[in-house]
DNA sequence: TAATTGTTCAACCGTTTAGTTAAAACATAT
DNA sequence: ATATGTTTTAACTAAACGGTTGAACAATTA
């Protein structure tokens, strides 16, 4: 199945990320990538094939790597706790480390996922599976109550992504009236997870 | 400012905004909602202006439609507990009643605001604000603990909008196979709020 | 070295797109 | 009846877009 990608094919999808992470899939445009990616627009259908399968080894590089960042970083912690603070630090890292999960991740969402290949969807199992078994054991220890592990998952998911994406509007608003300038809206990363891994240990506890 | 629009103009903003919602702003074609609205072309330029002004009739209506169907719920509720749960319940009801934030909210992230009319930001501005004000008098009252209001806000938000957008894709899971299915993952409306209320309740509770 | 194969390029092609135009039909009120 | 505002029809434009072509270039093999 994955044939190895060439050097070229390899830049032309990491420039692609990035495009199709400020612009959306229709936003994106072929000429803009191969432009950025400086090859020519030929040698991009000559290395990938069309906008479509393009796209799609995009989902894949992006949704992957992160998705096996996190559950790897998983599976290395100990207890549940342990467990969820590596989940949401790994998550919250690697989903901002120059790669563009957030914005593709939220407009695949928005689109309902029409264009999510079984790939992608088989990444996105695994990330709500390596949290329900965390959970579902930190129940079975007593150490958390029964909860929903789905909403738990989306409430993780939820604020890192609407976290990190919305600080763009964030700074616009602060930049508009300075008055309401609040340092606790501009926390770095790890701030960040911390203060999400706080609420929700607090809500999961039991 | 706000000079009152014909019911034709109305129309036209009501379907476009199913169909921003379903596929973005370049991914919506001018002719498609001209015809799903059953105008001829020139009406809509009559009518409106150009697809950008269009865009941004559709996000004031759908933002301030939601937002102030929240913020008016959070005011008539008493204590904090009852605002917060007001918040939840409101949000997640009016988001997905035949009305399309959570697309349209979920892609303006995705592209960092970036035209997002003024309005817009003063909407979203509006419903932080509420949820602060909340907070802040519950934590002054002694019933929730010292938290940042900002991370409540974006748990309470990215878990509506992803448990909602999130949906066809579970359901396409599901489908293929069938045998991971679980009732707890498709829960209605008024449960998932239930849920989220109760994860968002423990986190804060002093 | 000559032939073969794999890769890149500039130019090009057909289609789709946002937006316009002008004339005519329809509606409403003065 | 006339004037004003609105909608339709249907054709049109100019630009942008996804995708293709054939030749040139580079690397490999014989």
């Amino acid at each position: 199945m994955g044939r190895e990608k060439s050097a070229t094919a390899e830049k032309i999808i990491k420039i692609a990320s990035e495009i199709f992470a400020e612009q959306g899939y229709n936003g994106a445009k072929v000429d803009a990538i191969a432009k950025r990616a400086k090859v020519n627009k030929a040698t991009l259908y000559y290395q990938i094939g069309d906008k479509a399968t393009l796209y799609s080894a995009v989902l894949d590089r992006v949704l992957g790597q992160t998705i096996n960042d996190v559950c790897h970083a998983v599976k290395g912690a100990g207890d549940p706790e342990s467990k969820i603070k590596a989940f949401i630090h790994t998550l919250s890292v690697s989903s901002q480390a120059a790669n563009f999960t957030a914005p593709i991740f939220l407009r695949e969402l928005a689109s309902g996922g029409k264009t999510l290949p079984d790939s992608a969807l088989q990444h996105m199992g695994k990330l709500l599976g390596a949290l329900t078994e965390t959970i579902q054991q930190g129940i079975d220890e007593g150490i958390f109550r029964k909860v929903n592990p789905l909403f738990v998952h989306m409430m993780i998911l939820g604020s890192i992504l609407l976290y990190q994406t919305n600080e763009p509007i964030r700074r616009r608003n602060v930049a508009k009236n300075p008055e309401i300038y609040n340092p606790d809206h501009f926390l770095k990363n790890e701030e960040s997870a911390e203060q999400i891994l706080d609420l929700i240990l607090s809500a999961i506890r039991a």
